[in-house]
DNA sequence: CCAGACGTTGTT
DNA sequence: GTCTGG
DNA sequence: CCAGACGTTGTT
DNA sequence: GTCTGG
């Protein structure tokens, strides 16, 4: 779950919403953001007061800095809120290194039923908020230096049991960090980081919308806004149980 | 002591 | 079936 | 997350 | 880098 996003508000709402200027690298609008690619982090600055941010981009995978090589990020990419203090790969980024990971949507894959497994018939759902507003998951990054020498920056998206009607769609959703929770996420001591995640945890559903679109957005290729076309009603492989627009 | 793992998802 | 690439 | 590859030799 | 398993 979580395996894609969306990010395709005017960057000035984005600045806004964040507090924070946007790095130059950032592209938008991204309607089909996948693993291995930029995504658009918000973190604390190195010496600043808790208050102070700055976005940059991320790879999506996080690869520790003990890594002898990248491949560990391709089964990164989301973190367990369950584990991540004790994990090896994720506990250092957890303690010193939490960040929000700024969307305006992620998709949700559901099969209507176990047995559509190699059928393709997994229907992909677009998840973002009823006021269409940007949020932030809540997520770590790391710095890795490559053998060359090269710094790479990277990150996870952190992952909890689904809450609310969002867990209609799935048994897994993003930890959502609500925006008057942003300093006290970013700023919190190593200990304090996980009674606020699971507080935060609790509330992760809230104001969330929910509609099933085309299924163009399977192929990472295609990033255009035809991905967050409503799925034509007709055709329907399965009845799906009522499960439709929006919470 | 050294060697080897270190992660998530889903599915059966 | 499992791994890599996007 | 899904899609797509998954292999070797030799020869041009 | 650090922990677990042998």
């Amino acid at each position: 779950m979580c395996g894609r996003a969306t990010l395709t508000c005017p960057p000035e709402v984005l600045a806004e919403h964040f507090g924070v200027a946007l790095p130059a690298s950032l592209v938008l609008p991204r309607f089909n953001i996948t693993p291995s690619q930029p995504m658009l982090v918000v973190r604390a600055t190195r010496s600043g007061s808790p208050a102070d941010r700055e976005a940059v981009m991320a790879r999506w995978g996080l690869v520790p800095h003990w890594a002898e090589d990248a491949s560990i990020g391709a089964r990164c990419a989301q973190a367990r809120r369950e584990t991540i203090a004790q994990s090896a790969a994720f506990r250092d980024a957890f303690r010193a290194r939490r960040c929000l990971v700024a969307v305006d949507g992620y998709y949700e894959w559901r099969r209507a039923h176990p047995q559509q497994k190699k059928t393709g018939a997994a229907t992909p759902h677009w998840v973002h908020r009823g006021d269409g507003a940007p949020f932030a998951l809540a997520g770590v990054w790391e710095r890795w230096t490559t053998p060359e020498g090269e710094r790479v920056e990277t990150c996870a998206v952190i992952t909890t049991e689904a809450r609310g009607d969002v867990a209609q769609l799935h048994h897994r959703m993003p930890v959502v960090v609500p925006r008057e929770r942003f300093s006290a996420w970013l700023a919190a001591s190593p200990t304090g980081a996980s009674e606020l995640l699971s507080q935060i945890a609790e509330e992760s559903a809230e104001g969330l919308a929910c509609r099933a679109v085309s299924p163009r957005v399977n192929r990472p290729e295609h990033d255009d806004a035809a991905c967050l076309e409503p799925a034509t009603a007709d055709a329907p492989l399965a009845p799906e149980p009522q499960l439709t627009f929006r919470f």
